[in-house]
DNA sequence: ACCTGAACACCGTTCAAGT
DNA sequence: ACCTGAACACCGTTCAAGT
């Protein structure tokens, strides 16, 4: 969709962004196992030494896609909600955002530590809790946790869609050993999980400032 | 320490928990990138192909390793106490387990959608949960929800404490964009999620059954 | 500013064959 | 029951050099 030139053979010198364009797009068709940096470079017709121009390693490049990921999360509400309806929306547009790539959730958990894909999420649902009157501190704490549960619960959502794809499991009721993780009960127990943290937060009253 | 025979040069042939316990070792001792199939073969003194004798693949071996995490995590507090401070109990005795092996969320994690490992983790908590009167569906997907927060939290940390390790990180606050997952700080939110889901789910007492 | 060519030091897995 | 030997088809990363 953004390459940079000729549908044809070809195509000329590639910028940060293409490779990030093009790492998303095997992502996505293929999964993380085959997002190699030699595949990356063969689909972009240029030899993997190139690669290292635009980034210094696989991490960072991966840290990037987590970004683009992330950063395509748009919350369906308005916000002239409830606050805690308005950090439900986010979290399900979290959830949808992560749903959309194939490995999403992993890709964006394995970059936690460095930021950027991660930072910007925890970020939108801190400020939407901080709307509650929250302090600073519980507001971010707080958000940390949906944001560990969300990645929990959506990482294990997409293993279950590639088991169930490859037919590791026997068939049937295949192997959902937890429960209440396959298709259609993935939302409702993500849901239920984001209810929870949301009115164990509301109980805690005691714990709020009357800011903003 | 379970070694099959000899400290000395050769050894003799070697069980399925041999390999689970090399494995172990090789986790704790320098993370989950350097344990890999030829690694793990040279410390048996072996040929990597020998381990397919033993296990189909490594995501098999994993889950083992996963298994043996998980199974050694003993809650320190009693049952006699309220359900929720077994649940709790429950909780950090997870997160103790997980933390006690380099990269150890991530391990567990990994293996979520094959059982083992997660599945008896899951069970203990469910059935905390279940004391305190909720229905069985309810303590199922209450159980799952802590589990994918504790997996997501530790996994967090675990990143965080090898990043630092690294020096990947600026120095003085280093890189925790998500803030209070460093040491000191890491079991106090974690403790604040389990809080805040415990006691959501006390709230909604109206999807209780008097059972048990 | 962006890429090639060639190399280094690795991976997981299979399979016939040995004891 | 447990392992060897040899092979297949790959990895991420570095670095001098080219345009």
């Amino acid at each position: 969709m953004s390459l940079p030139e000729t549908v044809g053979t070809r195509s000329t010198r590639h910028s940060r962004d293409d490779v990030v364009a093009a790492g998303l797009r095997i992502l996505d068709e293929h999964g993380l196992p085959d997002l190699t940096m030699r595949r990356l470079a063969a689909t972009l017709d240029v030899q993997p030494s190139a690669l290292y121009w635009h980034f210094a390693n696989k991490q960072t490049l991966l840290a990037s896609i987590a970004d683009q990921i992330v950063s395509r999360a748009a919350p369906a509400g308005r916000t002239d909600d409830e606050w805690n309806g308005t950090a439900r929306a986010e979290a399900e547009a979290l959830r949808d955002a992560l749903l959309a790539f194939r490995d999403g959730a992993e890709v964006v958990s394995s970059t936690l530590a460095l930021g950027l894909g991660a930072d910007e999420a925890q970020k939108r649902l801190s400020r939407a809790i901080h709307r509650g009157g929250y302090d600073d501190r519980t507001s971010e704490i707080a958000a940390a946790a949906l944001l560990h549960f969300i990645l929990g619960h959506v990482s294990h959502e997409q293993q279950r869609i590639q088991a169930d794809s490859l037919g590791v499991v026997a068939l049937g009721h295949s192997a959902d050993p937890l429960g209440a993780v396959a298709g259609d009960r993935g939302r409702e127990a993500f849901d239920f999980g984001i209810i929870l943290l949301l009115s164990g937060l509301e109980l805690r009253a005691h714990a709020r400032t009357k800011h903003t």
